[in-house]
DNA sequence: GGGCTCACG
DNA sequence: GACGTACGTGAGCCCG
């Protein structure tokens, strides 16, 4: 079919497909040789729902991909530092490049790519010689460099919000009709692709100027007329270099291209073809999509290989290859026997236990691995199973299994031995695994808790990521045994051979890590964070979560009644003052009604389009009107619901009766804790309805619960860093800081304080704390952007050692790529030197890091002591929420208790740090956790 | 599965 | 005078 009047081109960006597969999707790996696929799969996802959508009046009649052929091209002739600052290709995509072409290939879709030029300026020209022969042209991406060529029968379309760009979307963003588009480019610069334009100006401008002016060569002509007497310096001054960005912004219409319009014309896939391309790459579930979609079986998926990783350099042991058919089953106590020996010949084990689940307080042993040298690894199986998983499996054992209790009388000696170190990830969930089988398993090394002191604010520290990172070795999935979904399995059902590869795989990595990560603690100097808060704290924060804290289900049960009949009243009223019934949950059908419908003022959109209907909108929009009001009231209720009264039930444990939150030691960048599983550190306390959910949290008959907690311990510990005397002096003196803040700033006498003002105070501590600004702040306090930003700069007068501080953590971070706590915890801050938005980010989450993370090292600290301090008292620790900790106590002990914590909580800094403020712990009893706090 | 919203310190 | 903004978390719901 030839191209002509009525045909129509859709051109794709393939580069930002490949991109925004890369970035969207987890870095997947094929199985079978660990080969990273992960953006391929997502390109093959986007280009298959591609073609699915092509259909209706509006369907392309012909469609090519276009890829860029390299990064160098005639622009660096041009101008050599072009594009110069991109970041590095990611070493796990550039692999990928040639996989997404041949992707493209096999959906039959012409695939296009012409050395020395970019991918835009093939774009480019294939829109107009589409354009000049009569034709419609859809180009498929969002990259604003392409809105250029907008018009005239050309448009944009953004596949990801599926948002079609046309002049007036182009005019929306630059300010200026398409055609002017280069000249605004020309004056604004881009720092993504290193086009200087005109120092100072910047879209806005730029755009303000070409209208005025008309177009560039006008504007540079009649630069002088120019009032600003800045603005006309740097138009005059950088004149060439406007014209040169001008050339580099400018894509070619007029490339010599081989191949024709016609040849693009769209075709049906050839389903073998795909079918065999799908296979291949191992992708399971789009193979089975396109081959239902063409009626046929899908083809076998391809026998699993083995992975021979790169050798990582640093540890020779560790560099051996990872072969998981090199693994032993050890199936009799024989064979247990000869490991055990192995194990004190050596003096230390990597162990790993696997079970049929996450949740440590319900799922069973089902195996266990161990790892005496790196490549040295067996698996234990002991409660497999065979058959199915459904109801009608048999559940006997699997053969050749030593009997559970036989296993452990072997092996509990050695793991409680003194002598013989043990070593895991995340070490907390085995050692909760063996509790619960009787062993109390010591001492310990933890890889996950070795790279949390090592690189913490670098990267995750789950296996997978560490493996990856320094073994350059893809663990075998866990999804690859027990599948996904509804059809996944449990361990105890694996086939034991499979369950040999991967167990014994996890402790051969472990110990492999480990060899690589023990010795550089001394180097990195956090050997002392890691042996003293964060190795110590695992029985701690086990025994907290086996210990658990009684929920009364009663009280939760009543709860959401009544909240569901106080939530049913306020949607009728909503949906009787909206005019019609929509699903208030929604905040797309809310925003829908709130704007489009009801036409109140305001309807600011975020980045994805959707209207903005958050708390803080709603509250200014309950003066128009009386609906977001009950919005804001339903919200309330609805999240206590379903988060809280609904949610916690489900989590109150079958045997215990008491709820069983899980602590991640390693996850939060600054050393604080974070709860899972349920989250017990976000039960409401601010509302009073909230509040009420505390009653449910109880003390068994006899006992009490106490909860102490340190009182400004974040302001505290910025009083003793930045050296601010007066904050330093009101802390000895015990006045209320934040009138003392108040009166200071506003010369304001402390008898005469109003809550108003201590209330501005009080925020502008906090927002110190959290790298103030003054849009921050005046978002928080809602009084306008100036105002806040005096405050801040009387603050700074008043106080001059935070902003030494501030200035000094900064470049601090800068220099080394990290900030440290007072205890020597490193926070790494890779994102310091970001240009753009990300610098104001990374700059506060520098200046907040140490002294959050001071805060949690010291709590860290106290947690670790407490449990030897209450050795001889009738009191258990619960839970810790970042500056609390309760207590579940004896009622005769409580004062004792109190004491004894508070004594702890109170010198937990000592001795490594004298602090010069001191620290004060509140504490509170009651029967419910509403009253002890 | 990402985005939005909201609970806590 | 451009840009987007308080720091740190986890969970439930909607929607594609």
């Amino acid at each position: 079919m030839s191209f002509g009047k009525g045909s129509h081109l859709h051109l794709i960006d393939g580069s930002a497909f490949i991109f925004r597969a890369y970035h969207a999707l987890p870095p997947l790996t094929r199985k079978s040789d660990g080969l990273p696929v992960g953006a391929v799969a997502g390109f093959c996802n986007m280009l298959f729902k591609y073609v699915e959508g092509n259909t209706g009046p509006d369907a392309p009649t012909h469609a090519a991909v276009i890829f860029d052929f390299s990064s160098k091209t005639f622009r660096n002739d041009i101008y050599p530092e072009y594009k110069a600052n991109r970041p590095e290709l990611p070493e796990d995509l550039r692999p990928q490049f040639p996989l997404t072409r041949d992707a493209t290939r096999a959906f039959n879709i012409s695939c296009i790519e012409v050395e020395d030029f970019e991918a835009d300026d093939i774009i480019a020209t294939l829109s107009c010689q589409a354009r000049d022969a009569g034709g419609r042209v859809t180009i498929i991406s969002s990259d604003k460099d392409l809105m250029q060529l907008v018009g005239d029968g050309v448009e944009m379309l953004d596949a990801m919000k599926n948002k079609r760009i046309g002049p007036d979307e182009v005019a929306e963003k630059f300010g200026v009709p398409p055609n002017r588009v280069i000249d605004v480019q020309a004056l604004a610069g881009d720092s993504v692709d290193n086009i200087p334009g005109a120092p100072g100006i910047g879209v806005k401008t730029a755009a303000l100027l070409i209208n005025e002016y008309g177009d560039l060569e006008s504007l540079l002509a009649r630069a002088a007329e120019i009032k600003q007497p800045k603005r006309r310096e740097t138009l005059i001054n950088f004149a060439d270099q406007i014209r040169i960005s001008k050339r580099l912004v400018t894509l070619d219409c007029t490339m010599p291209l081989d191949m024709t319009l016609e040849s693009m014309e769209v075709r049906e896939p050839d389903h073998g073809t795909l079918l065999e391309f799908l296979n291949v790459m191992e992708f399971q579930t789009l193979t089975r999509r396109v081959a239902d979609k063409a009626g046929v079986t899908p083809p076998a998926p391809p026998a699993p290989a083995v992975t021979l990783p790169d050798a990582a350099p640093e540890a020779p042991d560790a560099a051996l290859p990872i072969d998981p058919a090199a693994y032993e089953a050890v199936r009799d106590i024989d064979a247990l026997h000869a490991w055990i020996d192995m194990i004190y010949e050596q003096g230390h084990v990597a162990v790993d236990t696997e079970t049929t689940g996450l949740d440590e307080m319900r799922a069973d042993l089902v195996g266990i691995s161990l790892a005496t040298a790196p490549g040295r690894a067996c698996y234990i199986p002991l409660l497999h199973r065979t058959g199915g998983d459904d109801l009608f499996a048999d559940n006997t054992l699997t053969e050749g299994q030593i009997p559970l209790e036989d296993a452990l009388r072997l092996l509990k000696p050695v793991l409680e031995d003194p002598s013989i170190l043990k070593i895991g990830q995340n070490m907390k969930y085995d050692a909760k695994m063996f509790a619960r089988n009787g062993i109390a398993i010591a001492p310990i090394d933890d890889t996950m808790l070795l790279s949390y002191a090592l690189h913490g604010g670098l990267h995750g520290h789950g296996m997978d990521a560490l493996s990856q990172t320094y073994l350059k070795h893809i663990p075998i999935p866990i999804k690859s045994l027990l599948g996904s979904g509804k059809a996944a399995i449990t361990f105890d059902r694996v086939p034991v051979d499979d369950a040999v590869r991967y167990a014994a795989e996890d402790a051969d990595i472990t110990l492999r890590l480990w060899h690589l990560f023990k010795p550089r603690l001394h180097r990195a100097h956090v050997t002392t964070v890691y042996e003293t808060m964060e190795r110590p704290l695992i029985p701690v924060l086990a025994q907290m979560e086996m210990a658990g804290i009684e929920v009364d289900r009663e009280v939760l049960s009543r709860m959401s009644n009544t909240f569901s009949q106080k939530m049913a009243a306020l949607e009728a009223e909503i949906h009787a003052l909206a005019g019609e019934t929509f699903n208030v949950g929604s905040p797309k059908q809310l925003g829908e009604i709130l704007y489009d419908k009801m036409g109140l003022p305001g309807g600011k959109k975020g980045k994805t389009g959707a209207y903005a209907t958050g708390a803080d909108v709603l509250e200014d929009l309950a003066t128009e009107h009386d609906l977001p009001g009950r919005v804001l009231d339903w919200r309330q209720l609805s999240k206590l619901k379903s988060t809280y009264t609904d949610a916690l039930q489900d989590h109150i444990h079958p045997d215990t009766g008491r709820v069983h939150t899980s602590y991640v030691i390693a996850g939060a960048n600054t050393g604080r804790l974070a709860s899972t599983d349920p989250n017990l550190q976000n039960i409401p306390i601010r509302s009073e309805d909230g509040r009420r959910i505390r009653t449910a949290f109880v003390a068994p008959k006899g006992k009490k619960l106490i909860a102490l907690d340190y009182s400004q311990i974040e302001l505290r510990i910025l009083a003793h860093i930045a050296d601010i005397e007066a904050l330093k002096q009101a802390f000895r003196d015990g006045l209320d800081i934040h009138a003392m803040t108040a009166s200071e700033m506003f010369g304001v006498p402390l008898d005469q304080m109003t809550p108003d003002v201590r209330r501005q105070a009080k925020a502008i501590n906090f927002g110190v704390i959290y790298g103030i600004s003054g849009f921050g702040l005046a978002r928080n306090l809602r009084i306008p952007r100036g105002q806040a930003q005096q405050f801040i700069d009387t603050y700074f007068e008043r106080f001059p050692g935070i902003r030494d501080y501030m200035d000094a953590t900064v470049a601090f971070a800068k220099d080394h790529k990290y900030v440290e706590t007072l205890f020597g915890r490193r926070i790494h801050t890779p994102e310091i030197d970001a240009k753009g938005p990300g610098a104001g980010f990374a700059k506060r989450a520098a200046i907040n890091a140490p002294i959050q993370g001071t805060a949690a090292d010291i709590i860290r600290r106290a947690m670790i002591r407490v449990p030897d301090a209450i050795a001889d008292l009738p009191a258990t620790m619960l839970l810790q929420v970042h500056d609390e900790l309760v207590f579940e106590v004896e009622e005769s002990a409580v004062e004792d208790t109190i004491a004894v914590v508070r004594g702890v909580m109170e010198g937990a800094a000592h001795p490594v740090v004298q602090l010069a403020v001191p620290l004060v712990v509140d504490s509170g009893i009651g029967d419910t956790w509403a009253e002890a706090h």
